[in-house]
DNA sequence: TTTT
DNA sequence: TTTT
């Protein structure tokens, strides 16, 4: 008991977020993360290492993830490992792994222009993805009013 | 902007907590929590090194902790840095950092059953104490006011 | 670029670990770690969710676990997710993801000595299985060849 | 025994980085990095708070960052906590906390230019920071092979 | 399949 | 001041 799980993630999207909006007023959004890494092999040639990463947000989360996130966004992610199971045409049993994101930053969005200002956009998404609130997150069925309006960059 | 400010520790506390509780049924508790690493010198001598760290829970944290942790507890602990200032009486400016606890977990609580207790008490202190709180987040029943003015103890 | 692809879980094994002595001194060992949350429903009831997890060690971190994990060890480990991608016999595009372990460390292993063993044995393995090695990695003044034969714990 | 300190930033540089070159090639750099949190108060008005934390790079690390970061960089950072203590001119024992930086990562480094090719620099710091090698941490002497082989299982 |  |  009293387990923790729990991923941290930064790296770029690979496409646009996937959402869909469902009966009763619930969003998920599907996204597809790359992260890099890079490190030299045995004969000092540099190796790049890309891993994808099945990413789903709830609500608030997958809102703003549709309303800020687009392909190449850089995002710093937190969340946890969920894998839902089942059997396919064959009867096989079937699993697959999705990072169930809990809170999430948007990274580097300095708005092009080194100095053009506060484009708004940044704050509102760290705001809003919350990353410090990443305590708070979201349960897909819940009402999750700690966020609450907080999830909602308005 | 969008900054992340996440502390993760694990070691045993050196006292039991310091439980005040405030008007306006606020609670906080204070932690003294040791980390220890080892590691081999250049001799190859084993060295231990420990770490203090000044933690700070509030209200549902607190009271989980003023009931369930003491001196010698193992715990996992979620927060983040959090620095406090003030003038000293030399009029110095004196800084002083403490670990906002966001989550914590017993841990190893095998029930050795010191003193008996009730055996449920592990898990009450997992649900409660959040340790999946923090991975689940939000408590659908459970009034939650975490960040909410949490964050802002008065 | 430049990405982080970090887990961190806190949970229980449900096997003894599987290793494989292979050619060239490697050593590889599977294990099946159990992390469970524990959460209210809308109902007040108390849900338990227990997700598994596969680890994947190597060498040094293998023979530590080989030589000290066993079914129900509780374990705090810090990896990353990797996933084998393959085609199965029906020629379809498979995918599992797996944890690859960086550095564990043995909890609770208060030696209630369930069948006694060398009470160092907690230290032995906390420096092995190096939970500090990562926090202290490098010793500015230390030659630390890391992982090296450091995850051995003689 | 077998503790964890750990300590997950993102957040931006107040300063140039600070770096001093000691005797027998060892190189120190500090930082001074913000980490900004935005919450909405109970009155729903938007506040901002941020977090100075004093960061320390040895060698490898230190000498990336000397060339690489600047006031304003963004980083990921992984570090550990780590107190100095000392007696003041009073007499009065003091304390500082800083963070030991094991490992970081630029980020939004998209040399300005959407396409403009790889500038190398983000390569070059990535891959010296390692944001992949954050359990390895500076290499003193570089040449991190750590990973090197271990990520090749073969 | 673990743990409480 | 904890833990091993």
């Amino acid at each position: 008991m009293a387990g923790v799980n729990k991923v941290i993630l930064i790296g770029n999207l690979g496409a646009d977020p996937e959402v869909k909006h469902l009966e009763g007023d619930k969003v998920v959004a599907n996204l597809r993360l790359a992260t890099t890494e890079a490190y030299k092999d045995r004969s000092g040639n540099r190796v790049e290492n890309t891993e994808w990463h099945d990413l789903e947000l709830w609500d608030g989360q997958a809102r703003v993830a549709e309303q800020y996130l687009k392909k190449g966004s850089q995002i710093y992610v937190e969340g946890k490992i969920k894998s839902d199971t089942w059997q396919d045409e064959q009867g096989n049993n079937r699993k697959k792994i999705r990072i169930r994101v809990l809170s999430f930053t948007m990274l580097g969005s300095r708005s092009t222009g080194q100095d053009g200002g506060p484009s708004g956009m940044e704050n509102m998404s760290g705001n809003a993805a919350g990353s410090n609130r990443n305590q708070v997150a979201s349960e897909p069925s819940i009402d999750n009013e700690e966020d609450g309006t907080d999830d909602l960059p308005f």
